[in-house]
DNA sequence: ATTAATCTTGACCGTTCGGTCAGGTTTATT
DNA sequence: AATAAACCTGACCGAACGGTCAAGATTAAT
């Protein structure tokens, strides 16, 4: 059992030890979220990765014995964050404040980490074969309870009568599509990026739009 | 040249003899389209369209030279379709019908055509490797007319000021969401994909969500 | 009926894939 | 200093990949 870290002693010099570990961990994850995302899980292979890490393909295997344990550790990484930020969702106690900060750090998250949130669509596109189960558990519950949360606004009437779900699947779908669709964009912005001018355009648009368009705004 | 056309004779006989190739090249595209959505471009193998199509893989190759050439035959396809949709843009003036008829027709194009969104959305996604051309220019050009187009509805205050382009961006990714990303709908939603009732609901909710949004409606 | 063009296909090829492993090196423990 | 645990890696493996090809079958043209 090369990898099994149960047998570590607790001691001082055990955990300089694990650093190896730790660092090398890292660094290979990080390479396998570039390679993941630009290449997709069956275009991706091991040997793109561990150029990108700067190793030997051998020892990719000694930390991740498979391809598809190396990706389920990188999903996993995605889907944490995802629900971090997802949490801002509870932070204001108004609709307007809790759905624009929503918005906002969603919008954040596909300026910061447009890797991250390719691998994530690629993985659904696909069917969602590895996070089905996350999908149906986490999600679902976490999805649950905002419903729950939204459904109380409308009843108080502070926004208009709809469908939770499909509300939250549109504020998904906007913000990560810049993400996602980011090669598209920039084909249709002058073969550039946006700038950060025109992202933070992009983040007030789309805010409003949605607050106005649920009958939050004016 | 086997796979020369300009040879043949524009006899009686030889269309009938066309009819083959006709027949047999559809075949193979309506497989592409399903395994390409399915798998991906590197994940989907030419023995798995072959055995979609019911034919062998060495078949394959006397129509469709290369893999490669087989998905640009589908991402044409898909393309074309995708234009077509896009003019019901043009079809009435004022915005609020516009707009409404645009945002239905992609949304019914999302319901009845999930797989090509897909193969879409992934070569988009992996960075529209073979498609760039087609999105710098045909794209960018039908997408400068309706830009257009928006702008005078804001100029003449029949909608309020905002960006066309970010509003464009916003149709299409809640519009193509449904398709793209129905494996995590169909997790949220009692491992059911919407109903027809359902989905009635979500595209209504979109159009109206859309249109006060951008201050078309109320 | 004969010839020519088109279509079909099993067998095969070189390449690349994920993964393994033996044996060496480094680091930690005693 | 000696031992053990952890780490490293070039060389290798079977499987699957996209693609080729020769030879036969079918269809069309004469």
């Amino acid at each position: 059992m090369k990898n099994d870290l149960s047998k570590y002693k607790k001691t001082a010099k055990s955990v300089r030890k694990n650093q190896i570990r730790i660092n090398n961990e890292r660094r290979i994850l990080a390479a396998a979220v570039k390679i993941f995302a630009g290449y997709g899980y069956q275009g991706a292979t091991m040997r793109k990765i561990a150029e990108e890490a700067g190793l030997p393909k051998a020892n990719l295997h000694y930390y991740f014995q498979t391809k598809e344990q190396l990706y389920r550790q990188v999903l996993d990484g995605i889907f944490k964050d995802w629900l971090a930020a997802a949490n801002t969702f509870d932070e204001c106690e108004e609709p307007v404040e809790a759905l624009r900060g929503y918005i906002e750090t969603k919008m954040d998250l596909s300026r910061k980490r447009p890797l991250e949130s390719r691998i994530w669509a690629e993985e659904i596109l696909r069917g969602a074969p590895l996070i089905q189960d996350q999908l149906e558990q986490t999600l679902a519950t976490w999805l649950d309870t905002r419903v729950k949360r939204i459904t109380d606004w409308i009843n108080t009437g502070t926004i208009q009568a709809l469908n939770p779900r499909i509300l939250m699947y549109m504020i998904w779908a906007v913000t990560q599509h810049f993400a996602d669709f980011e090669s598209q964009i920039r084909a249709l912005n002058q073969q550039q990026n946006l700038s950060d001018e025109q992202f933070a355009e992009a983040k007030t648009q789309v805010v409003q739009t949605i607050l106005k368009g649920i009958g939050a705004l004016d």
